[in-house]
DNA sequence: TCAGTCAACATTTTT
DNA sequence: TGTTGACTGA
């Protein structure tokens, strides 16, 4: 243990060696957190504690397997195998499946994941009858998904006349009674959404105190890591469980706090050592990671911010180059420029794919990067987006698997009841919801009662819904006897999935088929790692929880060399070599639903900052003036977070086919003589509309440094103002050649309708358009 | 009851 | 652009 203690520096042996009591660590970015909070529990299990008392809350599932491995290499595997690690979400689930009858749910509850939550919402609300466009679903499930992350149960809801009177006020007076619907539906279906897992797990220990005893002896010692982006849910968890021993030790960044949008709550950190007697905060404040240059780049961001932590991180690393910002004309384009670079550097360096990451704000910016690496030839991989359990072939053979395991599952049997067709159709199956809601029952227990009930359902169709249950029922007695690949196996082929795509025969058909084969080889790889472990079985319900609480990243084997592709926000935690920030746009990063308030974009700025320290060698930013955005083409202005960055640490490099469409305005004899001083003084490029705030004049200013002949605003209206009328030929940097058709407005406010070539006609502000006479 | 067509809508981030 | 939900005729 002692050659392990001496790796590390005096600022993270403090905490490592903390004895009692609470402990912070506050860790900039790079620090070597991950390294104190693995040392800590292996020291804490040499000094002679059980790891069975030994508590640690991750982020990711795989954060937590790759610590428990590393501590397993310390103290070893045996003794490592007792710890308690995971995420919030699985631990707790874990806890709430032994303790479940307390709460009168039944142990093998399934987990709805959002999509589930969703759908049961929509039906409600249909149900209901209330207005879809009032109610939209989305809305309502985040609305209540807030609710139950404040512990607002469905009775503090009523209870509260100023909620009761806000969702009112929002013309959403039937809020409280969806919620409540929604609450008994899942109940009934023996459910628990994401947030249910944290608010059980509280309402257990609150109404349980011998159960919260319990739990409080077991976990002597808790250790919580990325605590910044904890909700209130989990932190009054953590308050019940450690209030015995206060042995409880947390982890975390102020300046990475990226989650509030789901609840988290800065605050817990920032308050912690209010909540706490005697708390000893240890600070880690210099990064292994990353460059000089980046780190400087980074601290100069995060300084915009105001309400943060007193901190300040700093590296011995060398200088390194200067963070890259490249702009570039389309998205498409944008793409190009990333794949060309990683190729350049790959060949340059010798480089595997692994060292490289590409990061965006939203996962539907991964398109453009995916095509221009393709033709490339570059190998990558997406993280997140439309995963792979997510796929609609995959959910349905899932939903027959869940329906196995928990017959009252409301959600997968309705995904699978008609699927592949068995002429069960929405008729058939209002008629059941009525009676299941009727009688406070599953719609499952429903249909094996048909007998008994009489729901005016022909003989026919009564035949074929007595199959559906046999079938099921079947499953079950399989389930009984076999592991998950067995019964997974046997789902796949029974239910004529397999068939159905087979028969398909289209390329879609094939894929899906194959699909549903990888997942059955993933079956059988989990059922053969889990036979090695103690305390697991290789059972279909532990296979279904792994896969209802896996995130993306969990998922990567590693094992194969790509570049990777993903969200700021996933990328938590990871560093890689060489990182592309793109899209750093105006509306896009920051996001356009983020800058309503000064905190929604102090929550941009650190994740930005996020972005920018998981760069070890290299950092870019890139930004393009058009993109397309629901199918259109939009013009986009560069990030403010560009400007923000000390200039210093900056270098800008343009391309040079963006140089060549520049150029020739310029210089263009058309006009004769530019006169720049002129130019200058003009209103920046820009179109967004008035009263909405673009760019500063000093943002521009900078963003105009890296070639400042080349992209001043030309074009301009004041030189062609008597040149241009109806008839006039005319190109565009962008939509290319076109003829005006119409002209009006005066002064400023004149716009000139234009007809291009490729067939889209657009009305312009002739005071922002980049236009150039051609005949 | 079902399959096929068309319109509407969507993009913020995730356990 | 791509998906999902509603509508319609068989």
């Amino acid at each position: 243990m002692e050659q392990y203690i001496n790796e590390l520096n005096d600022a993270q042996k403090a905490p490592v060696l903390h004895k009692e009591g609470p402990l912070m660590v506050i860790a900039g970015a790079g620090s070597g957190k991950t390294r104190v909070l693995t040392y800590r529990i292996a020291y804490l299990m040499s000094q002679g504690v059980d790891a069975f008392n030994i508590l640690a809350l991750t982020f990711t599932n795989k954060a937590a397997r790759e610590m428990k491995k590393r501590i397993a290499d310390i103290v070893g595997n045996s003794e490592a195998k007792n710890l308690w690690m995971g995420t919030f979400h699985s631990v707790f689930a874990k806890i709430l499946r032994f303790e479940a009858d307390k709460l009168g749910y039944p142990s093998n509850f399934t987990i709805y994941d959002t999509q589930d939550s969703q759908r049961l919402i929509s039906s409600i609300i249909k149900e209901m009858s209330l207005d879809k466009d009032v109610y939209k679903y989305k809305q309502v499930q985040s609305r209540i998904s807030s609710y139950k992350n404040s512990l607002i149960t469905v009775k503090a809801y009523f209870n509260n006349p100023e909620l009761v009177e806000a969702d009112a006020m929002a013309k959403r007076p039937r809020m409280g009674d969806i919620y409540k619907e929604y609450v008994e539906r899942c109940f009934k279906a023996g459910a628990m959404d994401f947030d249910d897992l944290l608010l059980k797990t509280n309402e257990l220990l609150t109404r349980f105190p011998d159960v919260l005893m319990k739990y409080q002896d077991r976990f002597r010692y808790i250790l919580v890591d990325e605590y910044q982006d904890t909700n209130h849910s989990q932190y009054l968890i953590v308050r019940a469980l450690s209030d015995r021993f206060q042995n409880i030790c947390v982890v975390g960044d102020d300046a990475q706090s990226i989650y509030a949008f789901r609840g988290a709550n800065i605050n817990n950190i920032l308050n912690y050592q209010k909540d706490y007697d005697n708390v000893k905060v240890y600070r880690l404040e210099q990064n292994y990671r990353s460059t000089q240059n980046i780190v400087k780049a980074a601290n100069s961001i995060i300084e915009k911010n105001k309400s943060r932590l007193d901190k300040v991180v700093w590296t011995e690393n060398e200088d390194g180059p200067q963070i890259k910002v490249h702009r570039s004309v389309t998205d498409a384009e944008e793409g190009r420029f990333v794949s060309s670079s990683i190729f350049d550097n790959k060949m340059q360096h010798q480089l595997p794919n692994g060292h490289f990451a590409v990061l965006y704000r939203t996962n539907s910016q991964s398109r453009a990067i995916e095509d221009a690496l393709r033709k490339k030839d570059i190998p990558y991989r997406i993280y997140g987006g439309l995963s792979f359990y997510q796929r609609k072939e995959i959910k349905d053979v899932l939903g027959y698997l869940r329906l196995v395991i928990n017959p009252k599952d409301e959600e997968a049997l309705k995904r699978v009841i008609n699927f592949p067709t068995r002429g069960i159709g929405q008729t058939t199956m209002d008629k059941l919801t009525v009676a299941a809601n009727h009688y406070g029952r599953a719609i499952f227990e429903v249909m094996e009662n048909l007998d008994k009930i009489d729901l005016k359902i022909n003989s026919g169709t009564k035949r074929k819904l007595d199959d559906f249950v046999t079938m099921i029922k079947s499953f079950q007695i399989t389930n009984q006897a076999s592991d998950a690949f067995v019964l997974a196996e046997q789902v796949a082929k029974k239910t004529g999935i397999l068939q159905e795509f087979k028969k398909d025969g289209t390329p879609e058909g094939i894929a899906r088929m194959e699909n549903v084969e990888e997942l059955l080889n993933g079956i059988k790889d989990f059922v053969e790692g889990q036979k090695e472990l103690a305390d697991a079985t290789g059972s279909m319900a532990e296979f279904l929880e792994d896969v209802a609480l896996a995130t993306d990243l969990d998922k990567d084997t590693g094992d194969d060399d790509r570049v990777a592709l993903m969200t700021i926000h996933l990328a938590k935690g990871l560093e890689f070599p060489y990182v592309y920030i793109v899209g750093m746009e105006e509306d896009l990063f920051p996001s356009a639903m983020s800058m309503n308030t000064r905190s929604e974009l102090e929550e941009e700025r650190r994740l930005f900052y996020v972005a920018l320290t998981r760069a070890e060698k290299q950092a870019y930013l890139t930004y393009t003036q058009s993109r397309y955005r629901w199918g259109k083409l939009i013009d986009a202005e560069p990030s403010r977070f560009i400007e923000e960055i000390d200039d210093q640490y900056l270098e800008y490099i343009t391309p040079v086919e963006t140089n060549y469409r520049f150029k020739p305005m310029i210089d263009s004899d058309i006009f004769g003589e530019v006169d720049k001083s002129k130019l200058r003084l003009k209103k920046p490029v820009s179109s967004t509309p008035p009263g909405k705030k673009g760019p500063t004049e000093s943002q521009l200013r900078k963003l105009r440094k890296l070639k400042p002949e080349l992209d001043q605003p030309v074009g301009n209206t004041n030189l062609f103002d008597g040149d241009l009328t109806v008839g006039t030929l005319v190109s565009h940097t962008r939509f290319g050649k076109g003829e005006i058709v119409r002209m009006e407005g005066v002064g400023n406010d004149k716009k000139a309708e234009i007809k291009f070539e490729n067939g889209g006609i657009k009305k312009l502000l002739l005071r922002f358009a980049k236009l150039n006479i051609i005949g």
